[in-house]
DNA sequence: GTCTATACGTAGATAGAC
DNA sequence: GTCTATCTACGTATAGAC
């Protein structure tokens, strides 16, 4: 899936890899889609405690965008197969499962949740909703990701056309949310 | 492509429904990379000259911020197998052609262009350079657009979840890049 | 230009021996 | 649990008749 996108998953040569016939993956598998479906429960769950371990790390200040930001890149980066499978539904006909959705919904409202917090802090003023504010924020995060994954994949964090942008989109966040002083 | 992915591109149903049959396409194309080729040059082609009509018919005005969100969602709903193929990049080993590459070329240079004068001209003042604000644009706008073509495919622009938060992205970025009265 | 026939390869999945 | 053998289907591409 790394190596020719996530839709190119093969029965035959994840056997291969794995020391084994096609035949025997049935044993743990019913299905190529059933592999889809574990792999994105473990992708989202992956994230999430990645995304709660950062929110439980730090303060409710502007450290914890950035922080945001950086993680999005970087498990983007570290496991390209599950960012695309969990993020932009590659494979056609694949529904991630309910086990998936309920994963994806935890995520959902932990981001809520703490973008709320950041409001009642005092320390943005969007504007706008928190879960208005938590939705323009992920499209930043993932427009940005997704474009240096498209474009300089061979480009570590904080390098090329928009991996070098984290900076500049915490700084915008930062001037169009901080609140005004009366 | 439109009902099952980039990706599901098939001869045998492109020719069924052009009322063929699938060897007949070889008189047109000569491979199936190439009919992706042509459609990304056509795509890319497509688009650009929608922003070519944007920049022409608005004043370095924030409206004109407006109209290029609004255009890359209009698009994307309209035609999402070209957007996908050509901002995307949904097909492994396929790589764009020598005039793909041109034709996208065209269109960054333009749109850096386009951003320079929005400097130039005092309406905005991002505190980046034009290359940067203008990547940091198509950041937030392929983000919002990917994330309603990933989610509500089925709902209008102006629509759901992301769909509907144009105009908040617009806000983002005149509170944050607005000048400074001194 | 379009067709039928077919080569050639691949992929998911199943049957049944061990 | 793992294997070999095989089924079934699909998909790109070519050969050659019309």
């Amino acid at each position: 899936m790394r190596e020719d996108g996530v839709a190119a998953l093969n029965l035959q040569e994840v056997a291969r890899r794995v020391g084994m016939r096609a035949p025997s993956l049935y044993t743990y598998f019913p299905s190529k889609i059933a592999i889809y479906e574990a792999l994105f429960v473990l992708g989202m769950r992956m994230y999430r405690e990645r995304v709660e371990q950062i929110i439980q790390t730090h303060d409710p200040d502007w450290e914890i965008i950035h922080a945001a930001l950086t993680n999005q890149m970087e498990f983007a980066l570290e496991y390209p197969e599950l960012y695309q499978l969990v993020f932009q539904r590659p494979v056609p006909g694949f529904v991630p499962s309910a086990e998936g959705m309920e994963e994806a919904y935890k995520l959902l409202e932990i981001s809520y949740t703490s973008m709320a917090k950041l409001v009642d802090s005092g320390l943005i003023a969007p504007g706008i909703s928190a879960e208005q504010a938590n939705d323009l924020f992920i499209a930043l995060m993932d427009g940005l990701t997704a474009l240096h994954l498209a474009n300089e994949p061979h480009l570590p964090i904080g390098e090329g056309r928009f991996g070098s942008l984290i900076p500049a989109a915490v700084a915008l966040l930062r001037a169009a949310w901080t609140p005004k002083k009366p």
